[in-house]
DNA sequence: AATGGCATCAACCGCGGAATC
DNA sequence: CGATTCCGCGGTTGATGCCAT
């Protein structure tokens, strides 16, 4: 090796931290009609501010369409177990075994619970077999919605009576700021669906000329898409990836679709609580069969509409919708 | 209601090794 | 063949949420 090592990127350019909504569009967007054959000069072609390496940790760990979320089963995690006597802490090697598991999940999931379970485990009379300590249990998060196929009525339900008072009271608070914020963007969008621009600045553009020009929203929007982000917190990401995976088999395309329709549900979910709009029937939440495909990568690549109202229903429901 | 401790997990950091120049 | 670049791995950290007091 040489003498020192070239930092991968430059540190004061990057930005650090969670995952935006916007930056993780940036991304699979990108890597789904580029590839990723060089993740250092990914970011940069992208548009994004973050180091290839960090690009790369989120495509693998979280945004990769193959990427299995969720608990792991008992069979996984006997088997965690198994691997682990025999390769150690060669994580990469012990993910191998499992498609759609990362690495870092299952590493992640051996220092929280294997290894206690192992320090505390009782020796099961049919040889070998793990007795866990009653102390731990799998978290509740993950395990609220894990029927993918509940009527979502049902899951909603079910989810918000998990939800705790001050976390229902924070999130009905921003339900109610995001109307505020609909009434001033409602202005700025004509019926056609074309996102009025205007008034709002351009996020640095990627540099390089080749690739057809990425139209993602400016920092105003992102400023919205960030709002918006908060209130589907509430939605485990897990849960989102697990029905992203198993509604998108045959394609990729649909990741960040199918979430959206989720979360929209849910949104919608929220504000039928608090009684901001009348109940409507479910006809408005399908949106064309194609319009996934057309969303994620349109022949131009355009991200010029973030959110369209439909015709003659004012603020009531708003599709992502993708420019044709 | 406040707060401190604990659990969880996404993300970062630094290193080693392979590939390339 | 050494220097450089990049990728992938494993360890660690920080943010967040939950729960007990």
């Amino acid at each position: 090796m040489g003498k020192g090592r070239a930092p991968c990127c430059d540190k004061s350019q990057v930005k650090k931290g969670p995952w935006s909504p916007a930056e993780d569009l940036r991304l699979v967007t990108f890597i789904q009609k580029h590839g990723h054959e060089n993740w250092r000069a990914l970011p940069k072609q992208a548009g994004l501010l973050r180091c290839g390496k960090s690009c790369r940790l989120r495509w693998i760990n979280y945004l990769r369409p193959d990427v299995k979320r969720g608990n792991f089963t008992k069979e996984e995690e006997e088997a965690i177990i198994k691997l682990h006597q025999t390769l150690g802490n060669k994580w990469s090697k012990i993910a191998s075994h499992f498609p759609g598991r990362t690495d870092n999940e299952i590493k992640n999931v051996w220092n929280t619970h294997l290894k206690k379970r192992l320090a505390f485990k009782v020796p099961h009379s049919s040889g070998g077999e793990l007795k866990e300590s009653s102390s731990i249990s799998s978290s509740s998060s993950s395990t609220i919605m894990s029927g993918g196929k509940r009527n979502m009525a049902i899951e909603l339900d079910d989810q918000w009576k998990h939800v705790s008072v001050t976390k229902r009271t924070r999130v009905l608070e921003d339900i109610q700021d995001l109307h505020m914020e609909m009434i001033k963007w409602v202005p700025l969008v004509n019926f056609s669906g074309a996102y009025v621009r205007n008034t709002l600045e351009e996020v640095s553009k990627p540099e390089i000329q080749d690739i057809a020009a990425v139209e993602i929203p400016s920092e105003s929007d992102l400023d919205f898409w960030n709002m918006l982000d908060g209130l589907y917190s509430l939605q485990t990401n897990e849960e989102v990836q697990l029905h992203n995976v198993e509604t998108n088999k045959n394609s990729s395309l649909g990741v960040e679709y199918n979430g959206e329709v989720e979360n929209r549900k849910w949104l919608r979910y929220l504000e039928n609580e608090l009684g901001l709009e009348p109940a409507r029937d479910g006809k408005q939440q399908n949106l064309p069969e194609d319009a996934a495909e057309s969303f994620l990568v349109p022949e131009n690549y355009q991200f010029e509409i973030p959110m369209k109202p439909e015709v003659n229903s004012g603020m009531e429901y708003y599709h992502l919708w993708p420019s044709l």
